[in-house]
This record gives structure tokens, sequence and C-alpha cells, in this order.
RNA sequence: GCCCUGAUGGUGGAAUGGUAGACACGAGGGACUUAAAAUCCCUUGGCCUUUACGGCUGUGCGGGUUCGAGUCCCGCUUGGGGCACCA
């Protein structure tokens, strides 16, 4: 019987389809493993072999685990609202709900044919009412809570308000926008709207005037990570600086917690390095600095600004003070004579987009004509503004020390200001700063502290007590984490639950939830930032009947104007692991037994592009929810696997600088030119190309402008093209379907071939032509149960006893198997199985015994044949649930072992000894042999090294 | 500039500090076949003398630790990624 692999793989496809083999619920009588996927979004160029690569891997460890007596939670869903799905929605002048719906029929029918244990009954879609109900039902939670530093975690606003009606905001310690001061009895006195707009102050999710990036080209705003090198990440349009007035989501109260739970989770060290540096935590001081009084007259009364050093020992070095454009103490401390130069200049700053001030990196700046004082000296020093201190870092405002600070250093020497070094040490201040953080202290005296001789670091403690102790200032920690901007000018994505009263916002209530997207006339994006949700007509909320009604109604009394904007694409994404634990629940996100039960992510796979984005916001959202009590576990994903992405292999046919005729790579010269005329390397479909050899007839097929292209071809008559690694697209035609790979091949090689190629962390190139070896493996592996050439099923299998030989190959593999796919080495446990079926069928291995075991292990890499070949072996049931095999050691001992010996670090010889000697028989027995009696010969033994099953070692002298 | 990662044959890649190059591709040679496909066997890091089951050399470069280093330490070169006028 042969292999074929097409009617195998279609059978069980189905079956596992009619059986529901997948499905799994919770049961208390097995420990829970929940293994996920990043959910794609499904666009409209379907899956490339690429895309399945995390999918694999994590299929693998999920069969796996469940062989191993786990009950697996293995869901998969679609990530389908947000930017791209509208882009590609507009591309092709579609409905996004109608382009959704069929990319993801598409991805659907490409992901089955790979035969992945996903539980498809848990599907989510972030589009769908069932779902978003639950994305805003959290946006409507972090609306209606604060955070308390002291607790460190979210309450109910209501506790807050409760608060201010009795003492009033002094003595809070909460995340807030910006330092307000009130009593109870100026809270009790104002309106509803002003409480309102004071409560917005601390909301978690709040409506903010900041400064955002805003895309005119795709008609929104973007979140920082949306934005790279002053372009958006998708379509690469120019991004500016403007304030708007915005959703905004309080991540940065949740900078500690982000930043501590890095440590308590296993990712790789890289990742969480990227996380470090996005929050950015950076421990300091804040100094106050008093301003000496000028002809501004607020100065009059001793006005102080606060600034922000991480460098608190070189306080002794200020020789100038600088404020960002945007500092409103600019204002205050300017005097009059240099009031129209600091104008001129703030316009200036003002015209630089955020693009030009990045890319520029002059030194440019203007005196203020003020002076501030050295709260440690006591000097008088001038206060300048420029604009590379900026305003939403630290406190806008800075002490500049120029010996100890590059960018201090540069402006000094531009503007000709003095620099005084306070560290000693041979270094040169005429050629640059010495910015370590190292060294010892010089200059640093007054009668009250004196810092010369101890270290940079002894010496900011010093001063950060002396500081906080004389109340000049006081130890301060600052993120350079931002908010999230969560609002979006588009049309595809979560409506808020929000309307509007008196300008003020308030919440739709939770029993009304889902809030359904409208449907309107025109979902396109303005680049005036008018949200296309502007064009739905039944778009208001009436607040008595709790119903959606036509904006024409917006005149009476109880009807309101409903938020026009939408969510990002990551407010889906955040909390969509916990929904897969409780999909269907109408009642709550999930329930308290669903969360019990499965809890977080066991092991979580997916690029390394969502560090900044949804691998943050996911673990702020989580934190959220454990703070109001809905789940239970701080951290969404123990573990993490970022798998690398499959690079194009793509093929050039060179051409003839504008002609249309193409010769064959290896008839031109080192140049790459042929017969002295230049020749273009042209992309070709990687899908003709056989490694370089080009099919010269589906090539002038390909495309009309070379049916009657010249060709020239080598002697033996080939057409040889080049290869380059690019990324994998369309437009360099070296995209390689899955599909196309399963028909000619099966899923069952694409699977094992994808894991081959290498550690799945790292990125590789795909090449077709490798896979012949994955294919012919499994081959070799059906003709151990079969002979291809006879009729009837596994022909070859006996029920003879297994030979001591067959055994030590069978568990020599559930060694290495177990143990690869534990630490996710895919590509090792498959080299494994090739050498381990070499063994067996060099054996003529028929023991049911040892076979039925080679395909519970091959099950979780190739569940197709294994599948197959389970039933043929006359089991019953599904290899799924059958029982991982037990590694027996006991069949692996081996009665001599040959170890190199070596004699002062060189290998001479080789020797058999039993394999349970210890050292001193080792010795003995190496000593008696003639090669050891010629190298010891007059020398002495220094040393014996003896390291069982691997090495005798002898030094000698 | 700071931080994280990697560098091993023609290629993808193996190697708890213990015989570097497993496994696979490709290439070369051979068997079977009218032929092709498929299958099977041998060779395959480099360089020497081929008389061998032989010698030398070899994991980006330069040092070091060790009986022994691809692996650990120090200093470089270089690819990839992150942060960045962040005080």
């Amino acid at each position: 019987m042969e292999y074929n692999f097409k009617s195998i793989e279609q059978t069980w496809q189905q079956r596992w389809r009619d059986e529901k083999t997948y499905q799994v619920e919770i049961d208390h009588s097995r420990p829970k493993c929940y293994v996920l996927d990043m959910f794609p979004y499904p666009s409209g160029a379907g899956l490339h072999v690429g895309h399945p690569l995390g999918y694999i891997a994590s299929d693998i460890y999920s069969r796996y685990k469940r062989l191993c007596g786990f009950n697996v939670l293995h869901p998969m869903g679609y990530d389908a609202y947000g930017l791209p799905a509208e882009q590609y929605a507009i591309q092709t002048g579609q409905h996004p709900a109608v382009t959704t719906e069929k990319n993801i029929a598409r991805y659907r029918e490409q992901l089955d044919r790979i035969g992945f244990c996903f539980d498809w009954n848990r599907e989510v879609r972030t589009c769908e009412p069932g779902y978003y109900k639950w994305t805003q039902w959290a946006f409507s939670q972090m609306f209606n809570s604060f955070y308390c530093n002291k607790e460190q975690k979210a309450l109910p606003i209501s506790v807050l308000i409760k608060h201010f009606e009795t003492e009033g905001n002094p003595g809070l310690d909460v995340a807030q926008s910006k330092e307000l001061r009130f009593t109870a009895d100026e809270w009790n006195s104002w309106d509803e709207q002003k409480k309102q707009q004071v409560l917005m102050n601390y909301r978690i999710a709040y409506l903010g005037e900041t400064m955002v990036n805003w895309c005119p080209e795709l008609g929104t705003v973007l979140a920082n990570d949306e934005v790279v090198n002053g372009v958006s990440e998708r379509g690469g349009f120019p991004v500016e600086q403007r304030v708007m007035r915005q959703w905004c989501l309080r991540v940065s109260a949740y900078a500690q917690r982000l930043l501590d739970g890095l440590e308590t989770i296993d990712w790789s060290d890289s990742i969480k390095e990227t996380q470090r540096n996005w929050i950015g935590r950076s421990e300091g001081t804040e100094a106050q600095f008093k301003v000496v009084p000028n002809d501004n007259p607020a100065t009059k009364d001793g006005l102080e600004f606060t600034i922000f050093t991480t460098r608190a020992d070189t306080m002794f070095g200020v020789t100038f003070m600088v404020l960002a454009p945007e500092s409103k103490y600019v204002q205050q401390v300017v005097t009059s004579d240099k009031k129209a130069d600091v104008e001129a200049y703030l316009e200036a700053c003002k015209r630089k987009t955020e693009r030009d001030r990045q890319a520029a990196h002059e030194v440019t700046g203007v005196f203020t004509g003020a002076y501030a004082i050295n709260p440690i000296t006591g000097e008088n020093i001038p206060i300048w503004v420029a604009e590379y201190v900026l305003a939403g870092y630290g406190t806008g405002a800075i002490m500049a020390v120029p010996a100890h600070d590059s960018r201090d250093w540069a402006f000094a020497k531009h503007f000709n200001l003095p620099i005084i070094p306070l560290i000693e040490g041979d270094y040169d201040l005429n050629e640059g700063s010495f910015d370590a953080k190292e060294g010892v202290m010089m200059n640093s005296a007054n009668s009250e502290i004196n810092l010369n001789g101890l270290c940079v670091k002894d010496s900011i403690a010093a001063m950060k007590k002396y500081v906080t102790e004389k109340h000049l200032g006081r130890v301060k920690v600052n993120y350079r984490l931002r908010d999230a901007i969560f609002s979006r000018q588009r049309y595809w994505g979560e409506p808020f639950p929000i309307y509007y009263k008196e300008g003020m916002p308030y919440t739709i209530p939770e029993e009304c939830l889902p809030l359904q997207l409208p449907e309107v006339s025109d979902f396109k994006p303005t680049s005036t930032g008018e949200p296309p949700l502007g064009h739905a007509t039944k778009w208001a909320w009436d607040e008595k009947n709790r119903q959606v009604v036509d904006k024409a109604l917006i005149d009476q009394k109880t009807v309101f104007p409903l938020e026009l904007c939408t969510m990002p694409g990551f407010a889906g994404s955040s909390a969509y692991y916990t929904r897969y634990t409780d999909p269907h629940n109408d009642q709550a996100l999930v329930s308290k037994e669903a969360n019990e039960y499965w809890d977080n992510v066991d092991l979580y796979l997916g690029g390394s592009e969502h560090a900044t984005g949804h691998l943050i916001y996911s673990r702020f959202w989580n934190k959220f929810l454990k703070d109001i009590n809905v789940v239970k576990s701080e951290e969404p994903f123990k573990k993490l696997i970022n798998q690398g992405m499959i690079q194009g292999s793509s093929r050039f046919a060179a051409r003839v600088s504008g002609t249309n005729k193409f010769v064959s790579a290896d008839l031109l010269d080192a140049n790459g030119c042929y017969k002295g005329a230049s020749t273009d390397p042209i992309h070709v479909d990687v899908n003709f190309v056989n490694n370089l050899d080009m099919d010269v007839e589906a090539f002038r097929q390909w495309r009309p402008e070379f049916a009657d292209a010249e060709v020239v071809c080598n002697q033996e008559g080939k057409f040889v093209t080049t290869a380059a690694v690019e990324k994998m697209s369309k437009s360099k035609y070296n995209v390689v379907n899955p599909d196309d790979i399963c028909e000619k091949y099966g899923a069952d090689t694409l699977r094992i071939y994808e894991m081959f190629l290498g550690p799945i962390e790292q990125s590789k190139p795909w090449d077709t032509a490798g896979i012949d070896g994955s294919f012919r493996f499994l081959k070799k592996f059906w003709a151990l149960f079969n002979d291809v050439a006879a009729e009837g099923a596994c022909t070859k299998v006996t029920d003879s006893e297994p030979t001591a030989d067959n055994l030590k190959s069978l568990h020599k593999l559930i060694k290495k198997v177990t143990g690869d796919i534990e630490q996710f080495s895919y590509n090792t446990a498959i080299s494994a199985f090739m050498v381990a079926v070499n063994e067996l069928s060099q054996q003529k291995c028929s023991s049911r015994a040892i076979l039925s075991k080679l395909v519970v292990l091959i099950a979780p890499f190739a569940p197709h044949i294994a599948e197959e070949l389970w039933h043929q072996l006359g089991n019953n049931g599904s290899v799924c649930d059958a029982e991982w095999p037990q590694f027996d050691e006991k069949y692996l001992v081996e009665s001599t072992v040959k170890y190199p010996v070596q004699f002062s670090g060189k290998v001479r010889f080789t020797i058999d000894l039993p394999a349970d000697a210890d050292a001193e028989a080792v010795k003995a027995a190496v000593l008696a042999t003639d090669d050891a009696k010629r190298w010891m010969e007059g020398k002495e033994l220094v040393k014996f090294v003896f390291v069982p099953k691997k090495i005798v070692n002898f030094v000698i002298k």
C-alpha cells in the first residue's frame, strides 16, 4: 500500500471535524494547558508559507501536551477590526465587513488544510458584536476607575468621589493628568459639569487634550508604537504633531507593574529588554530652582520651577538652565528686553515637524534674560530656552552640566557658556564632555556638603539625601512610557460606549451593550479629522429609552450625540485570550469558573514585532482586569516564544539592459555583463524555477511581454537564475502558497519541513527545494509499516517481540523527542526521527509494540499519517487520545562504551570499556594497554580526568 | 551613544566545557530501469603524502582561563533588533 497523503489527509480532516476531536471543555480531572497563537489579521493576500510557522509549532506543542494527559485549550480567531482590514477594503472599494468575511473564509480554508488541532467552537472575531461588547465593557470599566498609587491598583471612581466630598484632594496619591488642588468645600460647590471635568483628570480611560500623532493620509491619530521614524508604520505616511481632544488609556499608571511583571514571566531577554526600554524607567531627583526676580511680574513673588536630573551629584557644575519651548515657565521668566527674541524662537520651533526636529539635531536656543539661583552654590545662572529639552519628559526643564552631559556640552560650546569639570581624570573638555557615571568627584564642596573624593555612585546618593533633607527637592522616578491614545477617526473599529451631555462624556449603561457599529453612507476617512461615523444618521443616544435613535432627535431633551471616533486595532486584541476561555458567555467577559480553570496562557506564540504594541497593551489590560477582579492572574502570558520570519528566496533573470533579451547567469562575466553589454536582474516567479534552473516555457507564458523574449541558455540548454533573500511578498514574486505545498507533498510534509528548517525563533529563507528530504522521510516512515508494492494495510507489522536494538532505538528517540519538544527544539527532534527510522528499517523492525509507540511519537508533528497508521494498527479512537510513551533508561544502558583517550590534551586512541566502570577501573584498564605504556614511558602522571561515557584524559609530564 | 542578539562546510543547521560539522538539501560517483520518475548504496570542511583504520589545519579576529574552548572571561570586527537631544 502506498503513502497516499492526499486521501489520508482528506479523510482525517473530515473525521476530526465530524467527531469534534479537538473540542475541549472544562475538566477538573485533568490539568489544563493553554496554548495560544497571536490571532491573524485576515488580510486579502491569504496565507503564504511563512504564516503557519508559529501555528505549526504551537500545534505540535498542543498535541504533545494532550498526549501527556493535559486538557489543552488551543483556540484560534481573527483580529478583524482595525487599520489593515479597513485599508484593504478601501483599496478594493468594498465594505470592510464584506472583505473581512471573505478573507476569513479564505484563511480558514488554508488553515484547515494544514491539519491544526484548533477548537473552532471557540473562535472569536473582534468585529462581532458579541465579542466587542466586552471590549466596550472593559472600556467603560476603565472610564469608571482611577489608579491609586498607594494600593498600586485601579479602584472605582466612586471611591475617589467620596474622598473629594469629604477631604478634597490634598494627600491623595493617585495617577493623574495634571496636579490639581481643591478642598472638599470647593468640590461640593461645583456643578455637575465641573465635577466631570475634574474627574477626567483621574479616570483610567480619559478624554485628554494632548499632543498626538496625526496622520493626514490615514485620516487618523496613531499611538506611539504605530509611528516609526516619523512615519506611519502602516503605509509609511508622514505623521505630524497636533493637539487634539482624544480618548487615552492611562497605561503610564501601570508602568512600574509592567516593569516588575517582566521578572515573573518566561519571555526572551531581548523582548523583555525591548519592553524595559519602552517603559524607560529612570530614577533621579527633582530639585527646585528659584528664579531671581526681574522685570517680569511673574517673578516678583519668588517664582520657582522644578527640574529633573539623574545626576544630582553634578549640581556643583550647573552653569545654565534650559526650559523646553513649550514650558509654561518660559513666559513667566522672560525679561522684557528678551521677549521678542524668545517669541521668535518659539515660533520657529512650532513650525518644525517632529520629523525635522528628530533629524536635524542642530544646536539652537535663546537666552531668556532671567537667572535662577543654584540651591547648592547660591550662584546666579542664566535660564535659556532650547528645543533639545522636551516638554513631555520629566518637568520640561533641566539643569545643564556641560562638563558631564554631551548635549549640555554641545550647547555650552555653541553659545560660549562656562564648563566646570567635577570628576577627576584626564579627559579633555575642549573635545567633549565626560558622560560616564564613574570616577571621583572634585570641585564639589560647600560649607554644608562635601562630595570631593567620593565616587559618582556614592555622591548621587549623598546629594539625594541632602536635597531631600533640606527640602530642596525629592527623589523621583520618571517613565518614558506614555498613555495610549485610544481614538481613531476611522470607521472599522469598536464604537465607544460613550455619549455627550453638556459636552461631557457619559457611558452607555452596561446592560445596553454592545453598542453596534452603525451603517454609514461613506466609510472612507477624511483628511480633516472628521470621523466617518459622522455620516451615520441613526447615531444618537436616547438616555430615557436607553437606545440608539436617529440623530435628528438630538433636539429632544433626553437624546444626546454619541462619540464618533472608534477604538484602535489593539482594543480588540488586548483581552481576546481571556474571551477564548469562555467565548459564548453573554453575561460576563469570562465566568469565574472558566477563569479559575483555564487561567492565563501557558504558551504564547507570535512575532516579536508586537513587543511595544500588543504585548504591552495586553499586559496593561490584563492587570486592569485583575484589579477589578475579573481575572485572577497578574500576567496574561506565562511563556512567550517569538517565531522568526520566513523570508522569501527571490530569483532573478539577467536581462540585457534596454532589451527583451535574457541571458543565463553562468554566461555573464564577473561584472554581470554579457558580451560587454550590462544586464539588469529581473524578478521572476520562484514557482517556475527549480533551484536556479528556470523553466523557460513557463517564463514565456508568465507575462505577455516575455512571450517572445530572446532567451540565451547555457551549453546544457539550461537557463540559470541568481538568488537573493528578501521579504516574502507578491511584488517580489517569491511568495510560496501553502496550498500548493499541501497539494504536491501533503500537510504532514509541510509541517515537518517548516519545523526542520531551523530553530523556530530564527528567521530563515524558504527554499522549496529542501522539502524532498522531509517528504522522503515520511515515505520511509510509511514503509516501516506498509510494503508499498503489496496490497493491504500494515503488511509489514507482526506481533514479534522487539529486539534489544529495536528497544534501544525507540527509547533513544523517546528521550530525545520528549526533551526537544519541551524545549521547542523541533528541528533536532525531527532529525532524531530520521535517525530512528533509518535504524529501525535497517533492523527490519516489525514489532507492533515498537511501531505503535512510534506512531504516537510522530503524531504531534505529522498528525494525519499518525492517525491513519494508528487505525491500520487496529486501534480505536483517535491517536490524539493515546498515551505519550514513557522513556525507560534501562534499554539505553550499553555494556561497553567507546572512550577517546587523550594524553595531555591530544587524542591518541580509543578504547572499549564497560559502561558501568568507575574511574579507578578505567584508569587501570587504560594504563594496561600498549598505547598507554608507550605514552607513559619516562613520564609522570600529573592528573587523571574521567568523565563517564565521555572521555578519559591523562595529563603527563 | 546605550542595551539586547547572532557569526560554524556550497546551503539550512547539530554539538549539558569532552572525538566539531548530527540531520537534511545540493553536488559527485554507482546500482536498478528500454527510459524517466521513484528507490537504494558510496563520497562530500580545507590541505598534504594517498601506503594505510595516515598526518596537518579548521567554528568572524586577537588575547586569556582550562588537561581540554564553537561553548567560559577580556578586547575588537561585523550582521540583525530595540531605545535615543529621555537630562
